[in-house]
DNA sequence: TAAAAATACTCCATAGGTATTTTAT
DNA sequence: ATAAAATACCTATGGAGTATTTTTA
């Protein structure tokens, strides 16, 4: 049994007569008999009751016909479905971020790609970079967004930058820098200076990326690590006991006893990328990917 | 597209391995990597991602998988079911009774078959016999019980005797009738009563042929119809207005002041049919209706 | 180099066409 | 007599087989 013996049934049984059914299917009638009897042999049922002047559907024939028109209809709609998918407008995406990107360009992105692939299932799952990158090479995620680090050369991944912030320093409001007629400081004026740094958050990859800036600026810092989060830091420089610097979107942690100050040029801002797995010929990037990184890059490109 | 399409996918899609899905198939292997390649291109979709040492779905191969074997499945259910229906395994039938049969054979006969043909959706729908044959003529009915009164030929309908219920005269107590020593009445003694009979129960078959039974005893009946329920007639009887003839299940019916006699032979019992529409090359008998008819007949037979 | 899929070609089964017969009104 | 489906027969498309090449781990 085909398709084909589905097809010519339904016109006959939606006709009545072969000889219309057989116009309809751009065929003639000798064949479209042949081909119904050929089905109702297989069954080894009458579909139809025909006489010359007239066919009539049996009890079987009825049965027989909504299944048809279910299962045509079916076969119509799983096409459909599958190029969609090869399109990218449906499926599945699992996606992994860093906190501090969350009132970035994460929910633009987002917004952006979910009205134009309703239909495609996103995963969001807030993690730390370095446990994305696992999990991108576990195939856990299909795409991380991340804080870009020193750019060691990850060859399994592709990334593409999609947000860049400006540093500022957190100074302790009576400290001396803080009255600099300056709106920007340079890097090198803190190489003396206590780092409070903290390393659940910011680690692995911004802390050794700051180091590395402070290398490029003529120092080495003096750093302690707090397992703690960015508030916390900050006390400890209301408190006095040292600087810290931070992603300029910090700066709205408000905190008494605390001054932000820009870093000035040309230290570069700390950027994020979205990263994905490179594609290979077994695996080629998934539709889905595919467009969520062209909206990605859209709407990251906008906003530059 | 063709069903071969699906089934040589499907078994690609399992085995990831056109070897092994050709043998599996009993084809070889080129016919088979030309018949995906081409489902491919009706597509226009990659389904599968292929080198010469593995063989993967692609996000559309995948969604088309589980499409392909809901498909399949459905496939295979919809000659089942056919296959069902030409058996008389499923479908409908539409049954009208006359109220006398409510508790005669029609429990018996709906319970067995219910029993063999669980699937079967029976619609009952009590009527008077003529409503009945009316019904059965504009195919809101396929079967009818119905009372079978003179034989008049019906060349449209087929049935078949299923149930014969012998004939009680219902007599004032006082009657002299009542003081005879013999169990059973001869009908011809009744000849110079008044009969009481209800026309809306037993009109229009049962009536004519009571009185055609009185003038083969011999005598014209003197007939009084009330438009009534058996249990009125009884009354009537009870005050002593004339007697009744009714089939002996109505015996039940017990009243003071009322005997019930069963008439003797050769008076005939009164008797219930099934009736149906005859077939023709257009319209052969439903399945379902040739498989109740033989229940009927098979329930009716057992219970003579 | 080896294992697997793709290509090249050949063949024949059968879907589909044409001409005709059968059937029922 | 007519209209429609079935039958008979023919044609040719294309599905399947065999032999071979290509590809990549």
């Amino acid at each position: 049994m085909e398709l084909r013996h589905l097809r010519y049934f339904l016109a006959v049984a939606e006709e009545l007569n072969f000889r219309r059914a057989a116009a309809r299917l751009h065929l003639a009638q000798p064949p479209l008999s042949t081909q119904v009897r050929q089905l109702e042999e297989e069954l080894g049922v009458r579909l139809l009751e025909r006489d010359s002047h007239r066919v009539a559907l049996t009890a079987a024939g009825q049965v027989f016909l909504e299944n048809c028109r279910r299962i045509l209809r079916d076969t119509d709609d799983a096409v459909d479905a599958a190029r969609r998918a090869a399109r990218g407008e449906t499926g599945r995406l699992a996606i992994g971020f860093v906190a501090s990107l969350s009132q970035g360009v994460l929910p633009a992105v987002l917004r952006a790609y979910r009205q134009r692939y309703p239909d495609v299932l996103l995963t969001l799952a807030e993690m730390d970079s370095s446990q994305q990158i696992e999990a991108l090479a576990a195939r856990r995620l299909d795409l991380g967004f991340v804080g870009l680090g020193l750019p060691r050369e990850t060859p399994d991944l592709e990334m593409t930058v999609v947000a860049e912030e400006r540093l500022v320093a957190a100074l302790p409001q009576e400290h001396p820098l803080v009255r600099r007629p300056r709106k920007t400081l340079p890097l090198r004026l803190l190489a003396n200076e206590r780092f409070y740094l903290a390393s659940r958050t910011n680690a692995p990859i911004f802390n050794p990326w700051l180091i590395v800036l402070c290398q490029q600026a003529g120092f080495q810092p003096n750093v302690v690590l707090e397992t703690d989060r960015p508030a916390t830091l900050l006390s400890y420089v209301a408190a006095g006991f040292g600087v810290t610097i931070l992603p300029a979107q910090f700066s709205r942690l408000v905190t008494p006893g605390v001054v932000f100050v820009p870093l000035a040029r040309p230290v570069p801002g700390y950027r994020y990328c979205a990263a994905w797995r490179r594609e290979s010929a077994m695996h080629p990037r998934m539709p889905v990917l595919e467009r969520f990184i062209a909206v990605a890059r859209e709407v990251a490109g906008k906003r530059k």
